[in-house]
DNA sequence: CGACACATGTAACACGTTACATGATTTG
DNA sequence: CAAATCATGTAACGTGTTACATGTGTCG
């Protein structure tokens, strides 16, 4: 969902072609997440046969007509578009964050050593999250936009760590606690038993 | 990723079905993330095509060898399960942010009103915050894990508020800079241009 | 020339998600 | 009985991702 709006913003104002869009993409967000150029094809064909895009009338028209496909937004794109601005970004409409699973797992299941996923994960976002600062130090004044995208992700490492002292601290004052760290709220239907009892009643 | 290596991790101590590993999937992880029934069942499919779990023969041996079928972890599937719980979750094997990439592009193309987005996520964010602290008071001891996912949530959404705050400020600081917000930083190869010094030479 | 970046595209895959079909079992 | 839940599965779709094929343009 992201990369399909996204390439549409970028066409909000005038027609592009492949490599441009790439290009202004990675320059937005920066090269944190690169974007694999077969990706903005794959995109464009999604988009254009779901009429958000369409080939543009530019590429005969401008001096530079030649090999480059151009593409331009319509109508219903602009709607799209409009309406992804307009509308949050809710919880719900994330994907499953991994981290949270992982832990609620290892909590589950016995025979894994929480402390230690616990603290190999602390060790690895704060080693991000200097990598993030390094980035943003290195970062000049008119990127405003990806500087933006660094501090979302500096903001997220240093709550995940937050987090995961919380997790610690709720650790040890779990020990020795009730085995069943995870409680089993889905009784399994035993269809034997409820076969006995009916045949004995 | 999440959704199969969790099924993994409810299989290391005992064969289980389907229905049963999402039941025990949702008491480890709240009911945030309701998990389709669909869902287990394709997965369950992907993983013995891959040989991490296969049909256990508990199925036959128990005497509730009805109806259910069993699936047991393999020893490739624990290697695959250890692994992941020894492998941090690093930022880039996470999914792109989809509201650090809206913003991002919200200021790069112009005609956007990048304020009244910040807001509106704002005040979601909020509200979905408010939700989350009531489920947490809600929350009885016993259930731990997926108390601890409801925090992992709480965590992120602060830090996301702060951040839209951070990006408040940051905009009012670049009230009436240059018009480019974001700078073109992909030179668009003029190949005309090209040719003409090519011939000019 | 040869290596490299530019440029477009296709094919195939992974994962998540939903909708649907089917049947057994339970319960009002 | 009828409705709801339990239970298994399949088919199809959307998005993201990679690998590959193919050709042009540029530059040392």
């Amino acid at each position: 969902m992201s990369i399909k709006h996204g390439l549409l913003a970028l066409l909000q104002d005038e027609p592009k072609y492949g490599y441009q869009l790439r290009g202004e993409f990675e320059a937005a967000t920066g090269a944190t997440w690169p974007l694999n150029i077969g990706q903005v094809y794959t995109t464009l064909t999604r988009l254009e046969r779901d009429g958000l895009v369409q080939p543009s009338a530019t590429r005969t028209a401008t001096p530079e007509g030649d090999g480059r496909s151009m593409y331009e937004i319509t109508d219903a794109g602009r709607t799209e578009l409009a309406n992804w601005f307009e509308t949050p970004v809710t919880r719900e409409s994330r994907p499953r964050d991994e981290l949270a699973i992982k832990l609620a797992l290892a909590l589950a299941v016995p025979g894994v050593d929480v402390s230690a996923v616990v603290q190999r994960q602390r060790m690895s976002t704060m080693q991000s999250l200097q990598e993030l600062t390094r980035l943003k130090r290195n970062s000049t004044d008119g990127e405003i936009s990806w500087q933006l995208v660094i501090e979302s992700m500096i903001f997220g490492a240093e709550a995940e760590i937050r987090w995961l002292d919380h997790c610690e601290a709720m650790l040890l004052r779990h020990r020795g606690k009730p085995r069943p760290a995870v409680p089993r709220t889905y009784d399994v239907p035993d269809q034997e038993a409820a076969r006995s009892e009916e045949a004995r009643s």
